[in-house]
DNA sequence: TTTT
DNA sequence: TTTT
């Protein structure tokens, strides 16, 4: 039974992401991402862009980053598996969606814009917490 | 802008896969597929099992040979992208979902309890069609 | 400083795995792989193939696995990083290669020509040790 | 013969790259880059630093991109394939080493320290060259 | 529900 | 709705 689920994405936040705590003090932030692929041309010959729009969980000293340097617009790298959740939703309805479990995040704008110390506050931490994180579940 | 989006996954099929043709004649063939990911542990230690399920969307020659020499159960590679799809349902609901349009798949069972013959059959077919597959859109 | 250093690859072993250890105690496999890429056609149209020879390199539970049951010729998935090792060959020469580290592999012919309880054997190895792989270095 | 070859980088050139053209006017880039992996950690907790040098190429309309935009110390994504290219030496000794064939290469600094003009040139280039790139051989 |  |  040999097994693989990896995914890469590059692409921007649509939105400030979100950071919580789970009862045991685990971060855990979300966020969703805009991703454009170029896809094929149009009869004009103009390339045609199709937009990937996907949430993004993230855990641990990680999620804890994301929260703090992530803002709505930011361009990121994500590394992670895709995952398939399945819920009631509070009408008792079965729902269920796809989202994206990362385990590597490169702040990719960290090179832009930004005050030098802030840069520099941003590479520390995420140095300080590389190598692919620990995802819970 | 830097963008990306790129996926790799080995799984089952969860049932036979369907062909059908674009009135262009193209063909596209659309299955779903198991991933088991191992995901953690358990309070006694045994590994939980985390299963993906996810539709694969394929076109052209790589299509037919999906249609082909596909079934329910077979483990395959797929390299592909994630495609985020939106459309009204007969009812008029907004509806949407994720899917992987793949651009490259590797058939893995072609090496088990199959005629020699067959297994010919299906890598000649393969090496043919080798390459990354062109994705109309 | 945004890093990214991922390779994967299929391909079959050219000859057996080799399985030391470390004074400490921690399995260290390597061995060698072909990987045969279609690679463009000739000026008869047929395609061309362009094999890929590389080391791969890995440790703890998994070198074992691969010790204990790859052989030559076994095909297999290989998920890792490319390492460039520099040293000092026995007549004083500076060398210098690129290898692969893996931290994941997955056995793809336990699926062909192998007695069940061998094929569940190596299943049951791999469930155990599965997951990614820590590197030690 | 399920086969796979694939490699995904980002780091920063180590020089300034070489751009020739094939008798047949083919664009073809060359250029190193230096891959810095967290890699584990010393015996006082500091995380070591593994560098990875590796030599890339390029084709076509992206060889011409890479020739005129990039410079020593520029961070580019690179997505690949691995090769074993083997060749006689000027003294007729037969050598050998591993190169990345690139496909698709992404410029991660069109986003700091550049003219709004010149980044938007070379967005503009790369978004008409954009989708991967055709390799020749 | 969306980003550049 | 599910595969091994």
């Amino acid at each position: 039974m040999p097994s693989l689920n990896k995914v890469f994405l590059m692409g921007n936040l649509t939105r400030d992401p979100e950071l919580r705590y789970t009862p045991a003090g685990l971060g855990v932030a979300t966020f969703n991402m805009a991703v454009n692929t170029p896809a094929g041309k149009d009869e004009n010959g103009n390339i045609k862009t199709e937009t990937l729009f996907v949430d993004v969980v993230v855990f641990g000293r990680l999620a804890e980053a994301v929260g703090e340097f992530l803002t709505k617009g930011f361009p990121v790298f994500v590394e992670g598996r895709l995952r398939y959740r399945t819920w009631e939703d509070s009408n008792g309805i079965r729902r269920s969606k796809h989202e994206v479990l990362a385990n590597k995040i490169q702040f990719l704008s960290a090179l832009k814009n930004m005050p030098a110390e802030e840069e520099e506050r941003q590479s520390n931490f995420m140095v300080e917490i590389s190598g692919d994180n620990d995802v819970p579940f």
